[in-house]
DNA sequence: TGTACATCAGTGAACGCGCGTTCACTGATGTAC
DNA sequence: TGTACATCAGTGAACGCGCGTTCACTGATGTAC
């Protein structure tokens, strides 16, 4: 987790990225770069994402608002950025948690994953409510957010797919009528997993997966309040709960 | 449902609500009050509701932007009305729906308030995001947003009271250890409630409501892009699935 | 029914503010020879 | 190693725009006698 603080924030996005900046120049282009988002970040918890403002953030950072436009084209591509870094971040904190699990502790990987999403939000909010919130209206998301967006998802299903391989996961009952609507529903999230995932499991991980999220942002949006406790130790045995049940609801074993 | 867009938009929260109003002038007032909060309704679907601008509802009306402060003393106090109005409708929609069921059918009168819920959702994006998007910077709800934000969940508290009441909803299992700490955390949400439901009943409803509104703003928010089905049936389908398991998650009867 | 006064809706100008973006410029850093 | 030129970061002024809110005002509507 602490890996994410230092990550570093410039690089990688050029076309021939330097593994390692060579000049001062690169060097301070890095640092500035990362300064702009970081200062951004900051915005971003008093005004939110559609007040988020060039100007500002060039005043806390002590220069002429003109000179942001060497680092970013415009504001949208800032904002495109910030989004990226944040879908990367929790998705790489994410990880790092389920892969210290024993890849044979299938329950032990999923709560990992719920509890290092939860921890990241609650320690992140503002980013969290950029990528989880309501739209930035009139911002349009471009096509590279979309592989950042899905690390999450991704663990979650790596988990449905190594259970099943592993016949860990029985499918429930799919015999009802609506059955075959529901098949026809999923059929795009099922286009991006192995043949052999049951209808029935699939749409169980949904719920979850939704659940998931739901809940850290009742809890960041203060849909709470009055609910739950307020409190630290409250709401961690209110998730924890949760996250025990979610496990029970999946059949995870 | 057809109640809802003929519901009077404007009395009744006065000192003195005149039930209807009399002199020209009250009329007049009544109507563009109405037209105000229609015009604001319309302006926070392009633009967002950081953003909702007295200006530009002047401009949409045609008149000049001082005259609003004839109606509402300022921005925040319009926007509080608009919050208040959005979950009076959501409210209004979802007890209408249950009230149509028979008392006794307990999972068809949950399902009618999910279903009344999302189908509200979906016909005003703007006002759902408005209360269960994120929150807008700077704004503090003020007191009275209180009552009509819980009229949804004081619907399915009632179905959880009636149930148990009725001997219908049977208590899982509280023995695990982490038991004391949910029942501490839970301390709230129960204090609302007439004593003797159990507290795994209420955990399971917390999880089920949220995993409600979790599923709407997944969808509302462009979550559930590639991975259920874009079109109406689908969506339905899924929405319909998660309902029924919702419904055998809580053991409703 | 008619008059005199009070109330209220609506106007338009103004205040002071912030915004994204462009542009010609200065001066430092990097590079080719 | 030194020089000449190209590249780039950063500046500050300016453009044109929108915002919430206040204020003195006009003219219509309501009310008391």
């Amino acid at each position: 987790m602490t890996r994410l603080t230092e990550r570093p924030v410039e690089p990688s996005r050029d076309v021939q990225p330097p593994s390692v900046p060579r000049t001062a120049r690169e060097r301070a282009r890095a640092e500035i770069t990362a300064e702009i988002l970081a200062a951004a970040r900051r915005d971003l918890a008093t005004e939110g994402a559609s007040a988020l403002s060039l100007r500002a953030i060039a005043r806390d950072l002590g220069m002429a608002s003109s000179a942001l436009y060497r680092y970013f084209g415009s504001r949208d591509e800032l904002l495109t950025r910030l989004i990226v870094d944040a879908y990367d971040s929790l998705g790489a904190a994410a990880e790092a948690s389920e892969a210290a699990v024993d890849r044979v502790d299938l329950p032990g990987r999923f709560a990992a994953i719920c509890r290092a999403v939860r921890t990241w939000a609650l320690a992140n909010p503002n980013e969290y409510t950029l990528i989880y919130g309501s739209p930035v209206p009139g911002y349009v998301a471009p096509a590279d957010t979309v592989g950042p967006a899905i690390r999450v998802s991704a663990l979650l299903m790596r988990i449905i797919i190594d259970a099943t391989a592993e016949g860990r996961l029985p499918a429930g009952d799919t015999r009802d009528p609506t059955a075959q609507a529901v098949v026809a529903a999923l059929a795009p999230i099922r286009s991006q997993l192995p043949p052999g995932i049951p209808t029935d499991v699939i749409q169980r991980g949904l719920m979850v997966w939704t659940g998931l999220f739901g809940i850290v942002s009742f809890e960041l949006f203060g849909q709470l309040h009055q609910v739950v406790g307020e409190d630290s130790p409250d709401r961690d045995a209110f998730f924890a709960e949760c996250v025990s049940r979610w496990i029970t609801f999946m059949d995870l074993t």
